[in-house]
DNA sequence: AAAAACAACGCAAACGTTTGATTAATTTTG
DNA sequence: CAAAATTAATCAAACGTTTGCGTTGTTTTT
């Protein structure tokens, strides 16, 4: 008993006339009688009538479908910033399909591919950890595909990106340190390879010489964002000679395993650490940062998922202009200790 | 600039062989002669060539996509599911596009619709706070699109299914309680149209007369799992005449919001509260439930996944039988106190 | 040596929709 | 009233791939 879908054809048949009538009926193509026109379309509604994305897609060589591709969906920042990219899409009539690069570099290139075959129509990318390589995604410019990337980006301005200027929540996050007092700032950052690090490192860097301190490279270290190498890094900073009073964590994560190790050494009363945004109950931790960065990752899957509709939509010509647009991050005071 | 994907008919062209030819050559037919198979795959590779999926989509009338409908990405655990979703299903090499209801039956009823028009392959569904009503599901039969609901199912057995036993898990968290010599326990339930808080009641039920306790339907409150819903619910038990000294909360949040509530009158040292996993660092909290249901969201995403692709894959008859697939809850005692 | 079997390939239709070109019917215009 | 313009509809091709069937030419079987 399985009905197969009501096609153009069969509404053609049925009213005495041609497929292309129907056709441009449905579509309200000016160079259609009303009358026929409303025929079709009460018979269309009546026999449930559906058009066949897969023949559209196929016949147009579009597919309405944009594919996001990134490092790990169940990571909080991720799971709110796909959240956010579904939302916008679905309001312009446009499909998500997604996958995870499990931050692996090959994988992600594999993803670029397996997108590429599915002909999505633009390309939506915050890159895995480990990616310094960025071919994969030159070849999406010569089929066409737009990609923009977000969040994590390549270290170039040369791409359509949406990400968080954490240079200046960087700086807004060590003065604020400083003006608590503290004199060394220790900073656990991440590997080299993102830009996210170097942002951090400059952004260190610029508040503490903006306020006429030396810098001290070897109170920045990079850290692999696993525990192990939050652990590695602290050790660091306990047999440092300037021994930091205050730490700032690359991120949620990294300042849990830091938390999480400074209390079992009983500790943690000495120091005062500051993060980066990315899991939501962090306020209600036992210890938890005295600060935080917000990324906005809901605002960033909006504008990223905005620009590429829109670069998507706008003529085929080379674009000279890049969108290199930077969400303005804040740095979020935690009052209330535990 | 903009290279078109090469096609099977310019392979075609060039080996001056036919279209057929080709495409049975790509695929390993054996009516292709082994060096023209050859010299067919080697060009292919040397022009990049890349299958059209949408063309084959068309033809074959599949899509090699499965639609996943779920209430809200953002929530932790569903982050976690559709990422063992995607795990799984691309090991099969099907493609995921997913939808969010928001937990508004009229979206789900909706995003249905959309799935059928995009025509995947099936569907897997945790169905939104507020449905009651399944009909949009029986559509979908029709067009011989299997549907697999999981977490958040329908309250009848005649669909194909992954949950927890939520009832047995209530039971080890109620029993639990009891064991550590509470006598009145209160119970922030769901709405009633969830089958999840039927289980919770029943298993509630079920661990206080199975200890010859005699039952208090006031002490099992339904929520809207709002935090207002919470604080009433928990107004509710610290007026009530047999003042609980436990509660099991409906879930993380819930008990998020309650902890927040009672910390905020300063009594929750008076109560041992018991949860449902949603959280990743619930542990972490200042004051956090002693005991958590632990749910395996990536397990029972996995499960459904290839419940779904088995019934795809399945001939089309109609199955009389029905995948009622139940993934053990466990009880994670949570020792460590904040 | 004739018949049968097989291997290797081509032909053509099909999937459902869109769209430029074309035709037929009607209306407007000078 | 004939010619031109307008309206309403049809025709046919196209998108890329797959597949049942037919056609060769070659090899094996009797």
């Amino acid at each position: 008993m399985q009905s197969k879908p009501t096609t153009i054809k069969e509404i053609a048949k049925i009213l005495n006339i041609s497929p292309s009538s129907v056709s441009r009926g449905l579509h309200d193509h000016p160079s259609i009688g009303a009358v026929t026109r409303d025929k079709i379309k009460q018979l269309a509604k009546s026999l449930n009538y559906e058009p066949n994305k897969a023949a559209i897609l196929f016949q147009k060589g579009k597919t309405y479908t944009i594919g996001v591709i990134l490092p790990e969906l169940s990571e909080h920042f991720f799971s709110i910033a796909i959240s956010a990219i579904e939302d916008e899409a679905i309001k312009k009539n446009y499909t998500v399909i997604f996958a995870q690069s499990h931050d692996r570099y090959e994988q992600e290139v594999k993803l670029v591919e397996k997108m590429k075959n599915q002909r999505v129509d633009g390309l939506l990318v915050s890159i895995s950890k480990d990616t310094s390589n960025f071919d994969h995604f030159e070849t999406l410019n010569s089929f066409n595909i737009p990609v923009v990337f977000f969040d994590r980006i390549p270290p170039f301005k040369n791409v359509h990106y949406v990400a968080c200027s954490l240079e200046t929540a960087t700086v807004k996050a060590v003065t604020y340190l400083l003006r608590k007092g503290h004199r060394s700032i220790g900073m656990i950052n991440g590997p080299n390879t993102l830009y996210a690090s170097d942002e951090r490192k400059d952004g260190y860097k610029l508040a503490i010489t903006s306020n006429r301190l030396k810098f001290d490279p070897s109170l920045i270290l990079n850290c692999d964002l696993t525990e192990q190498g939050t652990i590695d890094a602290a050790e660091k900073f306990l047999n440092h000679k300037r021994k930091p009073t205050a730490i700032v964590a690359f991120n949620d994560y990294v300042a849990l395993f830091l938390i999480k190790y400074l209390k079992k050494l009983d500790i943690i009363h000495n120091f005062d650490i500051v993060s980066y945004a990315n899991l939501p109950i962090i306020g209600y931790l036992d210890h938890s940062p005295i600060a935080s960065v917000e990324q906005y990752p809901y605002l960033q899957g909006q504008k990223a998922t905005n620009i590429l509709l829109d670069l998507i939509h706008s003529p085929n010509v080379k674009h000279q202009a890049y969108y290199n647009t930077i969400v303005d991050a804040d740095l979020i005071i935690n009052d209330v200790r535990g």
